[in-house]
DNA sequence: CTGTTAGCGCATTCAT
DNA sequence: ATGAATGCGCTAACAG
């Protein structure tokens, strides 16, 4: 591999005068540069970015740490923030945590040991406590404590948005379904503006929320759905929650969307070309990484003003809802 | 941030000792050991990876490209290649090159900048003829160019037990529908194991197979399925494009699995957790990950000798056919 | 066993 | 405008 030394000498000029060429520096006559140039092509040379991210210390890189990239919100989020990522001539690391505290306190040290220059994480911990403070790292959908900067999609209004939709759909008596963590977070907001959007259009509405880690959740899913059998619309916490429901509605011989009108939330697709799976709330999830990693530029660039972006979401009509 | 020679000086050693330690290398008196792990705790020192790796030019880094991260098969593959990656310590860069060759040389010349010790690419490009010889590359579902080292699945047994499957539901015409590259992939062999059974088990088939870029595909294939229209079985390419040809079932009034028997190739599912989105010829993905990291670590650990892996598809029963 | 030293390839300051 | 020299933090060879 051709060094910068080995290009210098060739184009008979100092090191110096090449790392200027390299970096576009203005000060360089324009017949040095063409000689440099020249020898550069001809050795075939390209830079080491490993020495230069020694000598700088600024590595173009991010990482991504999200539960499991195995996830079609997760994965399309990915897909998003690495374009925008790479658009940048930045590279991104990713990290599988499969939300295990322990493995993301792991990835932390490894990044911070490989000098990246920025974090985007979608956790349920307060990993930037783990974090020295100097490495920008910003929260995408759930955030944590204060002072860490984040983008989240509006689940109060995500919630609301579902009541009137499944107004709009004819339905007298409505319920939410899900299941929430042991921390409070952002998410939780889609149940309450579910929750205060049933009451001030005075629907009568059931709520289901019971705790994530919980024990026999399908007996207590059907449990809830046959003692509430005349419910004919529901809104879940999420799309993937909603096909549990959905399967358990079935095994009840409940049509949708005859019977029963359904939302979920997040607007999952397998990839860019297929269809959503249900009606649903769905996150802009393109803008979101987007947000994200332009504020994490802003960070990485010493900009610590803007930190909490909330995105507004929108209704999709898939097939489980009429209108 | 601390460095080494902050260590040595608070442990009253030399910066070799420091390393050695560090390296658990064994020369290394216990009680200095001692003293040298006590000042590295107190300076909360952590090694400096961009350093060393400019040192010993190894950078624990591969990178990981593929067409797009956004679609359940690759999304599962990359899940299990970094959980594979991890576990040896090494990182993984992601790279989304929507299966364009520009996108492809551009990452690969970011790639050698950044002294990545190996490649696992998802690629129909001859992208080996763009990296130097002695960056360790392997090309994942579709191979290339001779000497490459490859893992795939067993595409034409794919194809064949399509066929034998197809015949289990009661089949007595069945179709192979799908498209192809312009280029010859090992992908055709589903075709051919497909076509090559039929005519072994002495059963009536029929093929539709166009060119990927071509026009009017969602016509042409209403047009094929309406012209064999006691078609009783039929297997596609891949799941995806199964999807787009039970949408113009459902136009024809065709139920499934009653009236046509449908079987797909890859075994899509969008998260762990979820179903298969149909009756279909599953790769073993995970194996297929696990496969490719051992290969590439053999080649980066110098070992160029095994080089070509295929490895066993096998049934899954959906809900596209009925045994 | 351990301290010292010479680079790894580059960016940058300081002369010139 | 440009060459020479210095050092980023680390490993490995060498000397003791």
């Amino acid at each position: 591999m051709a060094t910068m030394k080995d290009v210098a000498k060739l184009a008979g000029v100092g090191v110096g005068t090449v790392s200027r060429v390299i970096n576009k520096n203005e000060s360089v006559k324009e017949s040095t540069r063409l000689k440099v140039e020249k020898a550069i092509k001809e050795l075939n040379y390209t830079p080491n970015e490993i020495a230069r991210t020694l000598k700088i210390s600024q590595s173009k890189t991010i990482a991504l740490i999200l539960p499991t990239i195995w996830h079609p919100f997760f994965s399309e989020l990915a897909y998003y923030t690495e374009e925008n990522v790479s658009k940048r001539g930045f590279k991104m690391i990713l990290c599988n945590s499969s939300s295990k505290k322990e493995k993301e306190i792991e990835y932390l040290d490894m990044l911070k040991q490989n000098k990246v220059d920025g974090i985007i994480a979608i956790t349920y911990n307060d990993i930037d406590r783990y974090v020295s403070s100097n490495l920008p790292i910003v929260s995408i959908d759930r955030h944590f404590s204060e002072g860490v900067a984040y983008v989240t999609s509006d689940n109060y209004n995500g919630g609301k948005l579902a009541v009137n939709k499944l107004i709009e759909n004819g339905c007298k008596k409505i319920a939410f379904m899900g299941t929430h963590n042991e921390r409070n977070t952002d998410v939780d907001n889609r149940r309450k503006g579910f929750e205060e959007e049933s009451i001030s259009k005075n629907i009568e509405y059931k709520i289901f929320d019971e705790i994530e880690t919980g024990q026999d959740l399908e007996d207590k899913m059907e449990k809830f759905l046959r003692q509430n059998i005349n419910i004919d619309g529901i809104f879940t916490i999420n799309d993937f929650f909603g096909l549990r429901v959905i399967k358990i509605l079935e095994k009840l011989n409940k049509k949708i969307p005859k019977d029963i009108k359904f939302i979920g939330y997040d607007g999952v697709k397998m990839s860019y070309e297929q269809d959503f799976i249900m009606s649903t709330i769905r996150q802009p999830v393109e803008q979101m990484a987007k947000e994200a990693v332009e504020m994490l530029f802003k960070m990485i660039e010493g900009d610590y003003t803007s930190k909490k972006v909330k995105l507004p979401v929108y209704y999709i009509k898939g097939d489980t809802t009429i209108v």
